[in-house]
DNA sequence: TTGTTTTTGTGCAATCAAACACAAGCGCGG
DNA sequence: CCGCGCTTGTGTTTGATTGCACAAAAACAA
């Protein structure tokens, strides 16, 4: 119950029990297990419980576990039973693609800035969200309490892109630049690059 | 030296230290050290030493390591010194930026096939590759034997594609679509899921 | 040559994570 | 009400991963 420095794998998987467990509420399941997780998930039952024995006794022994209410549970440890405004920086592909996404409202995030600082990008409009110039950016983040960014800008600027944001507040980054950040303690950086990923597999292939 | 079954935790360090290796080179440097790699990436020396002397002795005691050399021999490991040719299932805004996406060519991976059902996308060019109907998506991967999928469809239609793709003989997918997937043994999948990587950071924040 | 500095590769210890195994609680059928 | 089957939560064990610390090798300066 108390919070005592879940670790971080902990936590890591969290997410992944979440939308396995929205994905059983759309469908209209009512009760799940955590053998039946753990089958859907590839992970042991027993993680499972452990996982979520950390923070609260959810399940009853017999049943097991209710899934709207478990759902809302890990929402509220996770912190997505409320919505954070993004920001996106890099109008390019991928900035494009992830405005255009529409499965983030429903987990826990809405973009609502975007920017870039070519003037021809500048201006237009992605899903609705204008395309404001990089200039303006540390100031709308601040002004708006904005503490996640969304990466998209090439790798040769994405240190000094980040400097601003760490500058302006950001405290969670999603970097899709294929580079390492270097970013103070206190702000957390995920990484997306696609060819990092399927480097992991190719060692496995004959 | 012998590889006897080296940790999965390990390999999949490995494409970040060759991210890194790449920018060094880059940047006209010769040689490196354990320690200088660890700082830029946040993990100790003392690790990356032992990741690296897992598969043989690449350094020079009072040097480092030769950056060019040890770019070469993680790229080996990896199979990274040939070029995988890559099958994009989706033509949406994700399949259109990765397929859009320059970066993958240096890096192991050349896309040379994309797939949709959508009769208004098939024909049309991404990036110089026409895209196919998937009905013709298992008998191209089979005749050309391709190992190697990215999945950018919709959630609701990933797991029967995917039981396409594996029946086809893709051995290795980076899955885009935001649902886990059940694959047999001997096929590798890795997830890149925006919402997820946000929400392994929401934890952390205030 | 000799001493100093640097850095590797690795045995060992310590920490961390996963799996096991079971008592206890719950539901249900008879 | 009783007994059986199922499932949780958790103490304990097992296993994996990381960090420590140092001998040995290389480079270099004097």
């Amino acid at each position: 119950m108390v919070d005592k420095s879940i670790p971080d794998i902990v936590i890591g998987r969290l997410p992944i029990y979440l939308r396995s467990l929205t994905r059983m509420m759309e469908q209209g399941r009512q009760v799940t297990s955590s053998q039946e997780l753990g089958e859907r998930l590839g992970i042991s039952a027993a993680q499972i419980r452990k996982d979520l024995s950390q923070f609260g006794e959810f399940g009853k022994q017999g049943t097991g576990y209710n899934i709207e209410f478990l759902t809302r549970k890990i929402q509220e440890i996770l912190q997505v039973d409320r919505v954070w405004e993004v920001a996106v920086v890099g109008a390019g592909d991928v900035g494009h693609a992830v405005a255009n996404y529409g499965g983030f409202q429903h987990r826990g995030f809405r973009i609502t800035r975007i920017f870039d600082n070519d003037p021809s990008k500048i201006g237009t409009t992605f899903n609705n969200i204008k395309v404001m110039d990089i200039e303006r950016m540390s100031e709308e983040i601040r002004k708006a309490g904005i503490q996640v960014a969304m990466l998209t800008v090439p790798a040769g600027v994405a240190q000094e892109v980040v400097d601003i944001l760490v500058e302006a507040g950001i405290k969670a980054i999603l970097n899709y630049a294929p580079v390492n950040l270097s970013v103070p303690a206190g702000v957390r950086v995920q990484y997306i690059d696609p060819a990092v990923h399927l480097q992991n597999m190719t060692y496995y292939l004959d």
